[in-house]
DNA sequence: ATGTTAAGTCGTATATTTACGACATAGTTA
DNA sequence: TAACTATGTCGTAAATATACGACTTAACAT
């Protein structure tokens, strides 16, 4: 990289693609569908789930908790990790418009003298 | 990473991982939504318009035209990208399927015994 | 106090991503 | 044919991500 551009992008290109990151290992989206699904917050038995040791676990719980997607609340030994669902709707509402702007209008027609 | 273990993992969950991981840098939403953008496919205008070498946005597009989001079309000197409409909404799906089970139900209340 | 246990930190090895210059290739034009 | 130009390929350097064992810390129990 010899250094990181991302700076020279547009702040919503950069949000959009932050939390893109955030979604972009399995581990992480298995961790959001579990603490979603179940009813109560998950602590470590989140670990328990996961087909990777506790400590990679932890790391991808705190990449997930830098972007305040999860919250973790100690409750004496143990930690309660919950979903931040005001955020999710949020960014739900990025990637909708994303998505609209790009599946709607500009299909590549015949018209546009290119071959697609 | 000594070895990868996405394969530990569902379709599903690689799957919505794989496509997040096309959008988790900014040059790669960027072009994306400069081909829903302009009414024509772009080629090698691309690079003209991003902050980024020749080089390096091709690597971006390649990654794009290897999860089949866009497709280059030869028309002579020049190469035509455009989005894969169909596709593009087939990921809109997943992505909304995805962030609707996590936002609905399961918003950890005083009920579940923890703090959040 | 001492041991146990859950959570978190550190160091480290390897893989992957990002970025770009230099070179190769293939149409286009003079 | 020869120069030109748009693409694409290769090699490489540095950053970041992934994975995990070993160690530390803090609450709880005995």
């Amino acid at each position: 990289m010899t250094y990181a551009k991302t700076a020279a992008f547009t702040a919503d290109q950069q949000q959009l693609a932050r939390v893109a990151k955030a979604l972009a290992h399995p581990a992480r989206v298995a961790i959001i569908q579990l603490l979603a699904r179940e009813h109560t917050c998950i602590s470590g038995d989140i670990s328990a789930e996961l087909p990777l040791s506790r400590t990679t676990v932890f790391q991808h719980l705190q990449e997930l908790k830098a972007l305040d997607l999860i919250r973790g609340e100690i409750d004496g030994l143990t930690v309660c990790y919950c979903l931040n669902t005001e955020l999710l709707l949020q960014v739900q509402q990025q990637f909708t418009a994303f998505f609209s702007a790009a599946t709607t209008g500009a299909a590549c027609g015949p018209d546009d003298g290119c071959a697609c």
